[in-house]
RNA sequence: GGGCGGGUAGCUCAGUUGGCCAGAGCAUUCGCCUUACACGCGAAGGGUCCCGGGUUCGAGUCCCGGCCUGCCCACCA
């Protein structure tokens, strides 16, 4: 017999116990890995005993510890989890961290820095190693920060499985992944304009970069105009107003005749136009024509410039036809109609320059007019592919504002400086190192994400009704190919249109996002991550020597790796791709460990230690084979051959986090991921705040769909019929249809995907760090306990809005808190007093349970009532459960236990429940039931309590149907509650209603007279009403609950007299006052 | 510039397909330590449902136009 119940719950001191049965509940065999009672495992889904419920956790960055977001995202995902679980669903939560590659850097980086540990640039003060190992013991601190918090908060992960984005598992994975793509195609190095943070020296996707607003200046510069000279590149005569008149230049007259003439440019970003390589100008522009044939030589560099004709380039607003537009185009404002283009500093001016590039190349010095002025740390610097620097040495080695404040001094000095003008804009910042971001000329790999396996692919997973363009024209840029192999497909691919929004109308975000999508750079210039698995080599010096020439030579390299895979049983785990802008380059990729390791020992055979490469080569179990066309190989690389020092974007492994946490590509490598596969994906759901709709919900859908078969799973539950020859025992690999991998037809991550809230603090402002306002959910749990938390959390899940949470000091631990959360912990409160009560009114342990079930017969009408609705409670829950509804959810749930059962019910009952067997029966089965449905809202104080209602003995009840526990006699495994439709009693609805609204009556009338609670006072109604209420069987609850000593047909006195109308009849109460004889109140003093 | 939300009681928010008196929690006021619960019980006050039009027998809800506000995407010489 468990202890009796404190009058106050107590979260601090029930949580942690109930905590450690869950993690003790594991009853499987050894082996399993202390799942606890969440643990899942393949077997009753793959034999279609159960059917799968399973949910990826977004796997949370190791950066710091979780904040209030994450737990109302955990909060919901394991509401699903417990329910589903509850359900009879075997219910996988994969939990696990991401290792956060650029965010991760920073912070350790930030955090060795103010230690003193490190100082200077990075890459030149510390060793890769040794970074990586600091940045290893923070994760590890962070992780299990993160794991810990999960926990305390109650989330029912299978602990077993927890996984980390770079951990050996999803490590094989990565490469896997990147392999295939490299194979197939799909992974390109491109070079291209990146968004350089120049403090952290890397590349950062747009994503991860932010806007900040600045007050800047618009310069407007003069270059000067000047002849081309025909032989001599170097030399030009300027060109004069008087000339540029004779050639119709409008105004040109106004300036003095033989003075050199200019045009003005207007940049906010001076120092960029050491990079400059153009002037552009619009075609309608009428000085466009008279300035054909001329160039502009850049001030103090002397490099000459061409001008271009580009419709891209504003003409002023003066100039524009329609002056309204002029008006409302803030360029037009100004515009001065020539634009400075410096295509290796500005994205907009990397197109132009792709548009224009034969002319510029030509004009531009060494052949290439993308003229990188910066070193990686975005000072000015002639080292990256700046051949013309000379005449601008004075600005090397200066900082970008340095720099600027030079060239404007500079131009001011030689009157090439116009004027300038305040504006203020937006620019680009570095989310994690809050540097201006440098648009950066760099060689990047690229995932082709733009081909219809991938765009395609995500677009066609989305449901119909949920698209609002057709396919087709949702793809203005597809290609021939594409085009094709859509027709090639099969007409509907087993994840085509099941992909579900919820709330709909994300739906469009994520449509809109892929039909203006780009190729996503993967590389990344930093340390933590997974290393790129390819190994650039340059080799033709040597063998063009050879009389076989560049293509004998790539083909001959070709055959002799196709040799040494043969050779050395790498049997397609190396692949060797030619790059498409300079010939001598090549990469060679690695699928697996044992290839990377061979490739290291290539380099090592023609370097310093051909000796040691043999030996370890034949350790490898090579054959002589494998070694003399390893050697021949090694003669066609030169030195360099090296892996790529770039790590891969975060995302990559998040994309594969539905795939890598299941065990793929090879569940038989890792212990316990066999059959997961198949079991768990698609998994069910999706819950993640909007924010990343775009990013990571479309790269899972795309790598889900490239990399498994059509055909994987045996229990999605879009195929209830279970395929015959599916068995746990048959191996995975066997099942698969190799050839439908690669195509964008596999299945889905996940069916649904559920966007939440996110929270704000009181004044509607992101909770962050910086702003003091952030709250760890454990102050939370301190303060109000984990149920409290989640209640409110759940309850604040709307479809719409955002949530508020204002942040207060606890007043006595100091830590930030909600009074939010109140509402949470009196809720809890309240279901502890409830079960107090009944406990103390039902028959408990020693006294065996009535067999016979209780029938209706038997009920009371407020039994009935209770009855009917916890009927529609269940109902609503389970639609609402069904729909992502989470504040329906606790609505109903709060409604329920509070205003119905211990408002109404439990008052209701209170002159019977000690006599009647029956009510007691439904008085236990409706706290259970309520008690079950709560459980995936607020764990452990339903755990709790749950373990005392197994107690209690009393009658079953026809329709009710409490499934008992599967695992460890624990209520989280224990079944969802089922009430037959039969239970609902509209009739009883009613007729309680009316009760109630009589007794409510009765009360506004004793409180308008200030009447003590316990004094008894007379109801005088007419008969037919009285009758009505002996009929159904009111009467009683409307004297007890209104306080009375009778309800009578008498008239009423005419002193100390109320009047009321109830329906359509004027009652009367009586006895209000004092007049009567002092027996009341004699009594009433009695009892105290 | 494009897209998506939100503007309902003092505060934070519900209000599904148009339909009886617009709801909840907190706060306020009044009365209660009525023994499950003061983290509670009973009751009360409090709303031009942002503004202006329209559709309708009927609009917080649907349509059009404004205003305010938040977020996302694109762009910014």
């Amino acid at each position: 017999m468990p202890e009796p119940l404190p009058k106050t719950y107590s979260p601090a001191a029930t949580e942690p116990l109930i905590t450690l049965r869950w993690d003790a509940a594991d009853d499987r065999s050894a082996g399993s890995g202390g799942g606890g009672a969440f643990h899942a495992e393949p077997g009753p889904v793959l034999s279609g005993e159960r059917k799968p419920y399973c949910i990826f956790i977004p796997p949370p960055n190791v950066t710091a510890a979780l904040h209030l977001g994450h737990a109302l995202n955990n909060t919901l995902q394991d509401i699903l989890v417990r329910a589903h679980r509850m359900m009879g669903f075997e219910t996988l939560w994969m939990p696990g961290t991401d290792h956060a590659g650029i965010a991760t850097q920073a912070v350790v980086e930030k955090r060795l820095r103010q230690e003193g540990t490190l100082k200077g640039p990075l890459k030149q003060s510390m060793t890769r190693e040794a970074f990586v190992t600091q940045v290893q013991a923070f994760k590890d601190e962070y992780e299990a920060t993160i794991t810990h918090q999960l926990k305390v908060m109650g989330c029912s992960c299978d602990w077993a499985r927890q996984r980390f984005t770079m951990d050996p598992q999803c490590a094989a994975a990565v490469r896997e992944a990147f392999f295939r793509l490299f194979k197939d195609g799909l992974i390109y190095r491109g070079k291209r304009l990146v968004n350089w943070d120049p403090v952290l020296q890397t590349a950062v996707a747009d994503d991860e970069t932010e806007d900040v607003e600045i007050d800047g200046h618009f310069y407007y510069l003069r270059y000067p105009l000047v002849h081309p000279v025909k032989g001599a590149a170097k030399a030009v005569q300027p060109v004069t107003w008087s000339e540029l008149a004779t050639r119709g230049y409008p105004g040109a007259s106004e300036h003095p005749a033989e003075e050199q003439a200019w045009v003005t440019v207007a940049t906010t970003r001076p120092e960029t136009y050491l990079g400059d390589t153009a002037i552009g100008v619009n075609p309608h522009d009428p000085r466009a024509k008279s300035l054909r044939g001329l160039l502009v030589e850049l001030p103090l560099v002397g490099r000459i410039l061409p001008i271009i004709e580009d419709d891209y380039v504003v003409l002023p607003a003066a100039m524009q036809k329609d002056p309204d537009a002029a008006a409302s185009d803030p360029k037009a404002q100004f515009a001065t109609g020539f634009l400075k283009v410096t295509p290796a500093h500005d994205p907009n001016d990397y197109d132009l320059y792709m548009r224009h590039k034969a002319v510029m190349d030509t004009h531009a010095p060494g052949g290439s007019a993308l003229i990188n002025i910066f070193a990686p740390d975005a000072t000015v610097s002639d080292k990256h592919g700046w051949p013309d620097a000379a005449g601008a040495h004075l600005f090397l080695g200066l900082s970008r504002e340095e720099a600027r404040k030079k060239v404007v001094a500079e131009f001011y000095a030689r009157g090439l400086l116009e004027e300038t003008k305040p504006y203020k804009h937006t620019v680009k910042h570095s989310d994690r190192s809050k540097a201006v971001i440098e648009p950066y000329l760099s060689d990047q790999w690229y995932v082709k994400v733009t081909d219809d396996r991938m765009r395609g692919s995500a677009l066609r997973a989305m449901a119909p009704d949920q698209r609002t363009s057709s396919l087709d024209a949702s793809m203005p840029h597809a290609s021939m190919p594409s085009r094709s192999s859509t027709s090639s497909t099969p007409p509907s691919a087993p994840g085509d249109g099941e992909l579900r929004f919820y709330p709909a109308r994300y739906a469009k975000t994520f449509e809109n996002w892929h039909e203006n999508i780009r190729d996503w750079c993967i590389s990344r210039q930093l340390w933590w991550g997974h290393r790129i698995p390819v190994w650039r080599f340059s080799f033709f010096e040597s063998a063009t020597t050879s009389e076989e020439g560049v293509a004998g030579a790539r083909q001959r390299c070709a055959r002799l790796l196709i040799d040494l895979c043969a050779a050395a049983r790498l049997d397609d785990e190396l692949c060797l791709q030619f790059d498409g802008s300079e010939s001598d380059r090549a990469y060679l990729c690695a699928r697996t460990v044992r290839a990377a390791r061979i490739v290291d020992l290539l380099k090592a055979l023609f370097s310093q230690e051909p000796e040691e490469a043999e030996t370890e080569f034949r350790e490898l179990g090579l054959s002589r084979d494998a070694l003399r066309a390893a050697s021949e190989l090694s003669y066609f690389m030169d030195a360099n051959l090296t892996q790529d020092p770039d790590v891969l974007d975060t995302w990559f492994s998040s994309a594969l986090w539905p795939l890598s946490t299941l065990g793929w590509p090879d569940p038989d490598k890792f212990p316990d991921t066999k059959g997961l596969l198949e079991a768990f994906n698609p998994s069910s759901v999706l819950c993640t705040a909007r924010e990343i709709i775009t990013l990571w919900v479309s790269r899972m859908t795309m790598f889900n769909r490239y990399f498994l078969p059509a055909c994987h799973s045996v229990a999605s539950d879009t195929s209830p019929s279970v395929p015959s020859d599916t068995s746990p025992s048959v191996a995975p690999s066997l099942r698969r249809s190799v050839a439908s991998e690669g195509r964008g037809t596999g299945p889905l991550p996940f069916n649904d995907v559920f966007i939440h809230a996110m929270i704000q603090d009181g004044e509607g402002r992101k909770m962050s760090k910086s702003l003091g306002n952030g709250v760890d959910p454990r102050d939370i749990i301190e303060s109000h306990g984990a149920d409290a938390m989640r209640f409110v959390l759940c309850q604040m899940t709307t479809q719409t809005q955002d949530v508020r949470m204002p942040v207060v000091a606890d007043p006595t631990t100091g830590k930030n808190t909600s009074p939010k959360f109140d509402i949470g912990r009196n809720f809890c409160n309240k279901l502890w007093n409830a079960t107090r009560f009944a406990l103390s009114m039902l028959p408990t342990g020693s006294s065996p349970a009535p067999s016979a079930a209780v029938g209706p017969r038997s009920f009371s009408l407020a039994d009935r009532w209770m009855l009917s609705r916890l009927t529609t409670a269940v109902a609503d829950i389970n639609t609402a459960l069904k729909n992502y509804q989470f504040s329906d959810y606790a609505q109903s749930l709060y409604d329920l236990l509070w205003r119905d059962f211990c408002d109404w019910y439990l008052e209701a009952i209170k002159p019977t429940i000690k006599e009647s067997p029956a009510q007691q029966a439904v008085l236990a089965h409706a706290l259970e039931t309520i008690v079950r449905l709560l459980h995936p809202i607020a764990p452990f104080i339903t755990e709790a309590i749950w373990e005392h209602l197994k107690e209690i003995q009393t009658a079953p009840i026809n329709g009710i149907t409490l499934p008992p526990s599967r695992r460890g006699g624990l209520l989280c495994t224990a079944g969802w509650p089922e009430i037959a439709p039969t239970l609902r009693d509209e009739r009883a609805e009613k007729d309680f209603e009316r009760t109630r609204a009589l007794v409510t009556a009765i009360r506004e009338i004793r409180a308008k007279h200030n009447l003590p609670p316990k004094r008894r006072i007379t109801l005088h109604a007419p008969a037919a009403l009285i009758k009505d209420l002996d009929s159904i069987g009111a009467r009683s609850y409307v004297e007890s609950l209104g306080t009375l000593d009778a309800i009578t047909t008498d008239p009423a006195p005419k002193d100390a007299a109320a009047t009321l109308r109830f329906e359509s009849a004027e009652l009367t109460l009586s006895n209000l006052a004092d007049a009567a004889p002092a027996g009341g109140v004699a009594d009433t003093t009695a009892e105290r």
